[in-house]
DNA sequence: CTTGACTTAGGACACATGTTCGTGTTATTA
DNA sequence: TAATAACACGAACATGTGTCCTAAGTCAAG
């Protein structure tokens, strides 16, 4: 005979990981003209092939002549290593709640004098012991889910964007925005990250706190400001001792 | 006119009852010939109609032109259905999500300038309607869900409680409050419910604003302040119209 | 080299599925 | 009563999508 059948092909993995990212992201299954794309195979028959073989193996189910019908079985990540059982059952136990449950990662705390800590470059795994947990009712419906990242705020400093010391924050990454948005911002000037309402107008930019009460503040030169995302929502969360 | 448009008439209770469970089973959505059987309607039209009802009440959300697209946003499920022995491979999935999941009633709104909407004394059935659902992991430990209320604050009269008009807030029903605790209070000489700090003293009750800039408020005579119940939680949500 | 199992491609095909249009019906309100 | 919005049906349509057939390239073993 010819060459032995292994476990899963690099291929493999690569379609298992966007199954399992893309399921988690919009709540259904790809295509197999998409799954094609991102493995750039342009036959479908051939992305059929490889999920038959994933079928096979029992990766993923899936149902006869049913559009995105595919079911992961065995969810894989980037971190695609070996995980323990026992995440592996968490993360499973989180997956088939995906659809109503969202993990956001908690990323560290945002302080009014620093910086927005981003998402590390790195590979950011799965760690559900850093997350704050979102009914995805909560969210805005075509929220993309997987991008969101938590703060935790520090300090008083952001009093004038009605948060408070120990709120969480929920934000969108991104450089740019929206009239009326509510946006992380850093200011060059001022040497601080704020939670404002962005408007730009003629010929300068407005950032207005949430806070009726306060001024805005008017920003002239563009370079002098820095977008780092969107809020998305702030949490407060008052613990009593006595229940 | 015509017709006065009330919440969801019986047909669109039945689809998300469809949707819920069919998603729930399979794990994608089903076709919209699939759920005009399901509620014995022969049209795609008429089902497509009752959809973008749903997706303009934001119970759904999904992608046009893409198949079994449908999230549903607020699960409905009926009560004490049969189990079909299909879901029984899925039930301890479902479980866990359940278990994850609170879903907290929204009882109406907190305007500072009237008392709170209590808990009316009829029979308080689940109501997915017009519910919150909160993931458990972000609640105190021995919450007790049962007796959560969610308001969606109106105006802007509470920012010296950092809340914000359109905030959600959340709270456990009581009438007395240990120091420290964050109390929804009803005030007799002001006519107002506000949110503050409780902290009873030697001969008098302070109210400490969460804004740290501002000033507590003194009461005398403990009869001239009604404690409705603690604060547990405040949401605040940011949409924005592009993703 | 030859063979045969595996892998890759391209595309035709059938039909599943969302969309839209025309028309008719019902109920509410002026 | 007439007007109008909401509800309902069916069919035509465009295209999304899974399936399948043919053909060719790759590689290890005989």
């Amino acid at each position: 005979m010819a060459r032995k059948r292994e476990g899963l092909s690099d291929r493999h993995r690569r379609i298992m990981e966007y199954l399992t990212e893309f399921i988690d992201e919009f709540g259904y299954s790809p295509s197999i003209r998409e799954i094609g794309d991102s493995i750039d195979v342009k036959s479908t028959s051939l992305v059929d092939y490889y999920l038959n073989q994933l079928e096979e193996k029992e990766y993923i189910s899936r149902e006869g002549r049913i559009s995105r019908s595919i079911r992961v079985l065995k969810p894989m990540r980037s971190a695609g290593k070996a995980i323990s059982t026992k995440v592996r059952d968490t993360v499973r136990a989180v997956n088939s709640a995906v659809d109503n449950l969202v993990n956001i990662p908690l990323r560290g705390r945002i302080v009014a004098s620093s910086p927005i800590p981003m998402p590390a470059s790195d590979f950011n795994y799965y760690d559900s012991e850093s997350g704050v947990e979102i009914a995805r009712s909560l969210l805005p419906a075509r929220e993309r889910v997987s991008e969101l990242f938590a703060l935790e705020v520090q300090g008083d400093s952001m009093i004038d964007a009605m948060v408070n010391d120990g709120d969480l924050i929920i934000i969108r990454p991104s450089n740019q925005a929206v009239n009326g948005e509510m946006v992380a911002v850093w200011l060059d000037d001022k040497d601080e990250t704020t939670l404002k309402y962005f408007y730009k107008e003629k010929s300068r930019i407005r950032l207005q706190p949430a806070n009726p009460t306060m001024d805005p503040i008017y920003i002239d030169n563009p370079e002098a400001l820095r977008i780092m995302g969107k809020v998305v929502m702030v949490i407060r969360q008052y613990k009593s001792e006595i229940l």
